[in-house]
DNA sequence: TTGTAAGCGTTATCAC
DNA sequence: GTGATAACGCTTACAA
């Protein structure tokens, strides 16, 4: 079933059904003799063919790191709702960890396979500013900053600077659970946002006090141990985020302490298992569903051809619970 | 940049260009010729040409009900893996929960936009089975059985009825907190199977033990509250998810009574978090991201021309925690 | 082993 | 308003 069997049926030339699929002009007449072969048949334009002939594709790349993370899973069902409202659909890449595989999705995607790319960034290596500046697709970032790019990422120095005030309520001896610096967003601006929020209250900081790891609660929970082995006199650990933090509590709460009388905690991102834990996590809720809507939308904007760049920052919300103190 | 150029710059006809981009016989002088202009070029066919001539797509359609959960992300990262080492991509389509976007997106992809679909599925109605006997193109069905199709599931009542008799260990007052039977595996399997046990050790069931409630946690909980209030001589509670069961965990915890002394806890998917909070969650482990690599494994068959339905059930694992009785 | 030529199913540009 | 006609960039008989 294609366009010229359509044609024949309603008696017309195809480029009068074409023109009648892409409000185009068509008499009244015409348009209900080809909407009634339309609904008879069932025909459907071959997208391929439409690709092929007007270079769009209706796809948007979404490159994640990983799947399994409730923040992602929360960005990309915002993304979703644009897209799908918007008529794209989502080619979703997985980079399983690995940088070279992001790499080769961006790749992959800048040779007009999409309109656009979303990209969840972690790190920029110079590898990565050079795909990126080759790239002849409209793209956004999320998650991070990078100058010169569209980008929606969250407040992460002034979240983790209230997040510690309000983990530092009645304690001096805190520790730090993050992850590697090169990720500027989680790794970098929260550990800066700590120490802020400690330079705030006069609180001296001990490098040794930090502890990197990984994003897994496992990560969290071992990082934990070599923490509080080094420095059992903590009375305070903060995690980069709520999974840090959740696996850094077991730990603790594993090995005869309490929480927060003997250590407080808290983490970032407002884990849906955070308020469910006893005491509960306290947190700082970021607008994740909102950020990929946003992107979503941003792209959009883009890739109707509007060439602004925009940067945005998007809120947060402090979220004391019961692993702090009153 | 198209295969004319690369043609003309390496001096032979355009199909010979397309023979050695696509494995056919070309000598080795002109094979030579041909790399040369490629990488100088850095040219790509247009996948939206061979889209249109071959009939083939490269992309699989992936329709999930909602993003945020654990199992679908588990299961999605195996899918992905193993399309992506088989050069196939993959169009996410999330449902948002809503049965009517389902049918929508299987529809969609339906009119030979991909290859192949994966279904996440939930429930069968009436116009799920209609919507797939009228598909053309092949599909394997993950987390249910469905007869006449290709399907990868878990074994959900072996599992629910081993994790109950675990969770029964010196308990004979238990309530059941699950979601509609319409969900034939989360839904009804594990119901019988978690009866099964009961009956196994010849404990009386009354139905006004059981609640229902959605996949959240924010639901086990209201429901654990409905529950217990009806019948706060329960010592154990059984929750046909982790998430479900975390929930109720939550309210139980919240009210007063310990976790296993008073009432004991299980779930089933071995969630992450469950083994981090206190007690940690007993549970039964589900092959998640094997489930992903088999269904996807199938669907390269069954998009290879091999028309073998099959159906794997999938095993699991007991895990008993610290959320239920020695 | 290679080239010619005929599509794949659309949309866009023209005249009419 | 409408209909020829020419692309879009590729693959694949078929012939050489």
């Amino acid at each position: 079933m294609n366009i010229n069997e359509i044609a024949n049926m309603a008696g017309v030339s195809r480029a009068t059904v074409s023109r009648f699929l892409n409000d185009g002009y068509v008499s009244t007449e015409k348009r209900e003799r080809i909407q009634k072969v339309i609904d008879q048949t069932g025909y459907k334009p071959s997208s391929q063919a439409q690709m092929l002939r007007t270079k769009r594709t209706g796809q948007v790349g979404v490159i994640i790191p990983f799947t399994d993370s409730e923040s992602i899973s929360r960005m990309i069902s915002g993304i979703s709702v644009v897209l799908r409202q918007a008529g794209f659909q989502m080619l979703l890449a997985n980079a399983e960890n690995s940088v070279r595989e992001e790499l080769e999705y961006l790749k992959l995607f800048a040779e007009n396979q999409v309109d656009g790319i979303i990209l969840f960034a972690t790190v920029f290596s110079r590898e990565h500013k050079k795909a990126l500046e080759a790239l002849q697709v409209p793209l956004v970032i999320l998650g991070q900053r990078l100058d010169g790019y569209s980008c929606v990422y969250q407040d992460d120095f002034n979240a983790a600077k209230e997040a510690a005030r309000m983990l530092l309520n009645g304690v001096d001896r805190v520790g730090y659970i993050g992850v590697s610096e090169q990720n500027k967003a989680i790794g970098r601006a929260r550990k800066l946002g700590f120490l802020a929020a400690l330079r705030e209250k006069g609180i001296p900081w001990d490098e040794s006090c930090y502890a990197e790891c990984g994003f897994s609660a496992e990560d969290g929970y071992q990082a934990a141990e070599e923490l509080m082995d080094r420095h059992p006199e903590l009375k305070a650990v903060f995690g980069a985020t709520d999974t840090i933090a959740l696996g850094a509590m077991a730990w603790i709460q594993e090995n005869g302490k309490q929480v927060p009388e003997d250590v407080a905690v808290a983490g970032i991102g407002d884990m849906t298992l955070g308020k469910l834990i006893r005491p509960s996590l306290s947190s700082v809720h970021f607008y994740y569903q909102a950020s990929g809507q946003e992107a979503a939308r941003i792209l959009l904007d883009l890739m109707n051809g509007n060439p602004t760049n925009k940067e945005v920052k998007m809120g947060y919300r402090v979220l004391p619970r019961g692993t702090v103190r009153g």
